[in-house]
DNA sequence: CCGTTAACCTGAGAGC
DNA sequence: TGCTCTCAGGTTAACG
């Protein structure tokens, strides 16, 4: 599901919501998300109060004192709810702001505070929970995410560098966390809309234009989901079970067979397979 | 090492 | 209504 852009206003709710609340207790009534929770977990939070919440790519990382950390990855369909605490922990049609029938089976674990719990819920389970106990370990653990899309580090010679002589596509490349983390399927193929790159060029065939265009795009794109909200096709909420607005502005997701919305293009949005991904693309404006 | 495929899992929606 | 099929915003082991 979600993408930098989400996991960012995920993060900014938790902030509002959660930051300096202590949890009182921690139930997981699943422990088989994408990777197994861990045996200790609930003790891992019990009294800890949450002193800060950050992201790195699509990671959402819980601070905790004496440097212990809580990395979450919301895989394809994870998220997170605040309900309020009078009800019972697998009951799950209550947030604070929006009633919302949510399937209580797949309430994997839930989070005490005092006033209200937060319930993180995720029907495929492709998401995970990992606890982090220094420092060390923490930058240990992003060292191949990176860098990151927004970083300063994503820039001409670094990129220049990892295509040369690559048969790989660009689409395949942004979504290559470990060439640049937090794009995903949607942002991979507006990005290269405004780059005007056909999606199935190879990175040996990228000149110095292109690249700087998808520095440059990449950015924009970016941080102007953030500033919308984020993108909400079926599930994305913030944790405020508010929805995000940034999907009005696709210029070619989830647009196949459309016009292409740039003027003077006579192109038709076209949608392919690419690694089993779907991909858009106008055909003419698009090289 | 490189690039591609299949697999992990459930639910929604289309078509019949 | 109900069955079957396809598809979904992510990642990664396994393969050639």
């Amino acid at each position: 599901m979600p993408e930098l852009p989400e996991v960012e206003i995920v993060k900014q709710s938790l902030l509002n919501e959660v930051k300096n609340q202590k949890i009182n207790k921690v139930n997981v009534f699943n422990r088989n998300l994408r990777y197994k929770i861990q045996k200790g977990f609930e003790d891992f939070f019990k009294n800890q109060k949450i002193l800060n919440i950050s992201r790195r790519s699509k990671f959402i990382i819980f601070h905790f004192k004496n440097k212990n950390y809580c990395i979450l990855h919301l895989g394809m369909s994870g998220t997170l709810h605040l309900l309020k605490n009078d009800y019972p922990s697998n009951s799950t049609n209550l947030s604070f702001y929006q009633s919302k029938l949510l399937p209580k089976k797949h309430n994997h674990v839930v989070f005490y505070f005092f006033k209200f719990k937060l319930v993180y819920n995720d029907p495929r389970r492709f998401g995970f929970f990992k606890l982090i106990d220094s420092k060390y370990k923490l930058d240990n653990f992003f060292k191949p995410f990176f860098p990151e899309a927004l970083d300063k580090k994503f820039n001409l010679d670094y990129i220049k560098n990892k295509l040369k002589y690559k048969s790989k596509n660009i689409k395949n490349f942004l979504l290559d966390q470990k060439f640049v983390s937090g794009i995903g399927n949607i942002y991979a193929s507006e990005i290269l809309y405004y780059c005007k790159i056909n999606p199935l060029k190879k990175g040996k065939n990228l000149n110095i234009k292109d690249i700087k265009n998808i520095i440059k795009y990449t950015k924009i794109v970016l941080k102007n989901a953030i500033k919308s909200g984020g993108s909400s096709i079926k599930d994305f909420k913030n944790t405020k079970g508010k929805s995000g607005n940034f999907q009005k502005e696709f210029k070619v997701y989830d647009r196949d067979n459309l016009k292409c919305l740039k003027k003077s293009c006579n192109g038709i949005i076209k949608k392919i397979d690419i690694n089993n991904r779907s991909t858009f693309y106008c055909n003419n404006c698009q090289k």
